[in-house]
DNA sequence: GTCAATATTTTTGTATACAAGAATGATGGT
DNA sequence: ACCATCATTCTTGTATACAAAAATATTGAC
């Protein structure tokens, strides 16, 4: 299953956007990156239009394609959206999720504690990755499921950091496990809003974050 | 502003995807196509990527492009998932809404009193959008508004028959009242609950409407 | 006649070539 | 010196050409 070229661009590229090498505003030109990844225009064209879909990059016409990073507002924009997202799954999910499912999402939540006990905020990272995926797709709506992954993945770079302010690993554990509460209950409701404010407090640490660093920068 | 031919192809495209002269699973030929528009490939598969992207085809690696019609189980997810759009909005609309807003909101509202004495459905269904794009945009959250906006259309042609159903329109602006008054009130849980049943009835209406045409087939 | 292996034809993916619009620099007038 | 207009250059958008993979047809063995 050999992948096509303007995939593997389209992940280079993003990667570039995302590690900083190419800031907000720049101008990505063809011809240039073309050489650079020793192919010609067409797939690189492609990859470039792929990365619009995804937000990343603006096609302007007869003038090229722009990063574009979401500013501050939009990010929590954004943030609340997901956490908007997060509750209409929760609020599915209380009502629609499977036995085995639940014991599933106890397993990442004990892994979860487990990563809190040994300060290690990756594996963190990556078992309430699948805590919350669990949760989206016990929604039993694919198509929400999917757009909710979607959102995720392009707040990824955004949140990662966080969990190393002091204090939020804790904090997180606690709202899991209130989470994971109401959806053994089955109170739709309560899971709903769990999940808002789980989320809903990210945007937050991620607004103060910014502004500490705005006024560090000062 | 000229626009790109890819964009004026991908939206002849999408219409005769939607108007049935592409059937879901057709195989689209790149060669075929580009010489029934007058035009490269390059365009062309440009405007397959556009249309890859709206989810209405499926590219298939070095096999080609394939219509993908959303078939009834993930019709009635996507309802489902504009019902709780639309109810976001709302919830968000009711604490946020400026008091010009709500004027205009009343002017569509009795403007789509007006169509329903008229009995035109396509006077009120234009006036059913803006009364809904308004609540989009008073959501405060103009990624919110963004993605809900998309999704509307891609419903679009799926709901725009079921004005046609008899007592919809009346019941749809009962609904419609109920809604503005909570916004009126400030009142969050109300608007959203409104809101949210008023888009899963469409969904509900089109499931039976789908049951009806399988059996009438038969 | 059926199946498998190979040859041929299509068709996709990529490269290159060309056309047209935008950005930039030069020229000339005031 | 400054501004407007025009020419040049650069870049995007489109067309054509080529390469590689998949689909199809053909041939031959059993």
């Amino acid at each position: 299953m050999e992948k096509r070229r303007a995939d593997i661009i389209a992940e280079q590229l993003e990667e570039r956007i995302f590690d900083g090498t190419f800031a907000d505003g720049d101008r990505l030109d063809e011809a240039r990156l073309a050489e650079q990844f020793g192919v010609s225009r067409t797939p690189l064209r492609e990859a470039l239009q792929r990365l619009a879909r995804s937000g990343l990059v603006e096609l302007i016409q007869r003038r090229g394609a722009f990063v574009r990073q979401p500013g501050p507002v939009e990010l929590l924009e954004m943030f609340e959206v997901m956490a908007e997202l997060e509750a209409v799954c929760g609020r599915l999910a209380a009502k629609r999720i499977s036995d085995t499912a639940l014991v599933h999402l106890d397993e990442a939540n004990q892994k979860c504690q487990a990563a809190v006990e040994a300060r290690d905020p990756d594996a963190y990272y990556s078992e309430n990755e699948r805590f919350h995926k669990i949760i989206y797709k016990e929604s039993g709506n694919s198509f929400l499921e999917t757009e909710t992954v979607l959102l995720h993945r392009r707040l990824q770079p955004f949140r990662r950091q966080q969990l190393r302010l002091r204090g939020r690993m804790v904090q997180s554990m606690s709202e899991h496990t209130s989470i994971l509460e109401a959806l053994e209950r089955g109170d739709a409701e309560a899971a709903a809003s769990a999940l808002r404010g789980h989320v809903a407090i990210q945007g937050e640490k991620f607004h103060s974050l910014m502004s500490t660093l705005k006024s560090a920068a000062e």
